[in-house]
Parts: structure tokens; C-alpha cells; sequence
DNA sequence: GTGTCTGCAAAGTCTTTGCACCATA
DNA sequence: TATGGTGCAAAGACTTTGCAGACAC
């Protein structure tokens, strides 16, 4: 058994597999549900959604699959300032890759990735930078923009 | 009494007062505290500094007095997913605006505004582009970089 | 003196853990 | 059938709230 942490072949079962980890049902319907969406669920929202198709499934093991996923890679995990933790699939695509524009009134959050050649560009030198001169080996970022939503700012 | 919110005068004694608040010695201590540190310290960590100087000192007023310097947006909140928030002072020196860099094995976080420059430009680039498009009020901006540092990297 | 602030205790939220049973490979 | 996975209940960790007494202005 190779072992976990690394990942080979494709499609996520061949990954979930090859990192020793079982199929199950509850692991395939969470799969699923944030394949399915663009926002950014918390471990409730999703506990909710697998509910709605199979009742027996129980929130614990919505964490524990949401903790494996982000261990392998395969979802990141936000935090939005509202308390509690937000699940992506990340996805592989050219445009998927985006960052977070959050309303700290309301809580909405807009994915943007529009304006992202040149930020990307710059991340990707800073990030080098800093491996070089702090010797860390990178594995992610996160940038985020806080700020007023249009409704939000109007009721002000 | 102006509203609270509204920030006027100089040093934070007047914009405490400004906003309406009182100068308590708590207050003071927790800013003390916040002013002679570059760290990024969580409630506990500033109210068990804060309880060598004065042991009277409860956690909940920490935390009480951490939301008001958040909301009066002297002092920025951050995560950097360990389950707690950090805080520090919003210095408003030339060099004192950094970005972090945050190792995912031992939590450690390195502040880094070395290679600044280009990094803020592109941001300012991108937050104007920002509130025009979704019509936002963009107050802050967060950017982390999450990897393993020298020293972790070394032991796996 | 008045309205704010404080400390304590208790409650609230989100998340994790222990354990016996179940299911995948 | 042998691990690993699951659900439930309970525990854990961080943060917030209620309230009576204390303090700044």
C-alpha cells in the first residue's frame, strides 16, 4: 500500500485509492456535491446537502472526509471571518483558479478571476522569491479582498 | 458625542475617545502590548501578557477590546488556520505593511516585506478593478502564502 | 452621578474524539 | 475477513453573552 499523502493516476477515485484510502458512499456524494457547485460550503452546508440524499449520513464524517481532502489537495479551506471554515473543490481547469472578494457586512463572497494575469504573474515571482530566501516550500496562497458589498455599502 | 466608527485626531488615545470610548487600563495595557510586539498574537496570548502586568485582567475584556480595535480597523484580525485568531496593530509606517508567510506543519508565520513592492502595486491595480466591477468599498486585503518551513520540510 | 466597562460564570458554536458496529477491498 | 470507515454521543477549543459591581469622565 503505497503511502497516503501522495497521489497518482487521475480522476479523484484512482487518487483516493492510490493514497490507500477506501470509496465509500458518503465520500462519493461529498465529491459530488462540490463538484457540483461554485460557492463555498461549509462543513453544515454540505452535511445538509448530503442529508437531502441520504439521510443516515452523520456531519462527523463530513469532517473527516472535508480534513482527508484538504490533506491530499484535492479542496481548500477558507476562512471567510464569519467563524466558521468553507470547502472547495479545486478544480484544474485555465480559469478556475480564482481569488475570494468578501463583504464583511453580509458575508458574500465573489469569486473573481478577471483581473488575475498579472496577479498570478506576481504571485508567482513573490512566491519564488520567498521559497529562495526563507527556504519554505510552498504549497498554496490565499489572497482575499474585504470590503463593503453594493447593497451593504448603499445601507450605510 | 460623534458616532462611533468615525475615527479623528491623532495617536490612538484621541481616536479612542473620538469614537467614544473610554480610556480604561485595560485598554491601555492591551494596546501597550499590541504596539511593543511584531508577533501575531492570539486572545490568549495577549491576555496572558497582559495578566503579568495586571492579574486582575479577564480574557473576556481581551477579546472585547480586540473587536472594538478591529472595528475601529486599528488593528487587523487575522487566520492562519490553527483555530484561533491572531491580531496585530495596524502600524502606518512606510515599511510596517506586510504581507505572511505561514508554515502549514508548525504554524509559524514569517512576516515578509521584502519583496513588497511590485506585490502592492498589482494589488492596488487589482482593487481598483475590483470596485468597479462589483461596485465593492474595499476597506483591506489579505495575502498568505502556506507551505512547509526549513525546518519542517527537513523532517518529512 | 451616569453611562460605560469589567470580571466572572455560563452558554454558544464549530470541530474533534472515543467507541462499537459496519462495509470496502 | 481484515482494516478502515461510520454514526452517535460526548468532549474540546475558542469565543460570546448576561449580569451585578466598578470606574471613567
Amino acid at each position: 500500500m503505497p503511502g497516503r499523502g501522495m497521489m497518482r493516476g487521475c480522476g479523484w477515485h484512482g487518487e483516493f485509492k492510490s493514497c490507500g484510502y477506501r470509496l465509500t458512499v458518503p465520500r462519493k456524494l461529498i465529491m459530488d456535491i462540490l463538484g457540483k457547485t461554485t460557492k463555498h460550503l461549509s462543513a453544515e452546508d454540505i452535511f445538509m446537502e448530503v442529508h437531502k440524499l441520504n439521510p443516515q449520513i452523520g456531519l462527523t464524517t463530513v469532517y473527516r472526509t472535508l480534513d482527508i481532502l484538504a490533506q491530499m489537495g484535492m479542496v481548500s479551506k477558507f476562512d471567510f471571518g464569519d467563524g466558521r471554515a468553507r470547502y472547495e473543490l479545486k478544480t484544474s481547469g485555465e480559469k478556475s483558479h480564482h481569488h475570494h472578494l468578501v463583504c464583511t457586512e453580509c458575508k458574500k463572497v465573489i469569486n473573481y478571476n478577471d483581473f488575475m494575469d498579472e496577479e498570478l504573474e506576481c504571485m508567482g515571482k513573490t512566491e519564488k522569491a520567498l521559497s529562495r530566501k526563507y527556504n519554505f516550500d510552498i504549497k498554496s496562497h490565499v489572497v482575499q479582498f474585504y470590503g463593503l458589498c453594493e447593497k451593504c455599502r448603499g445601507e450605510k
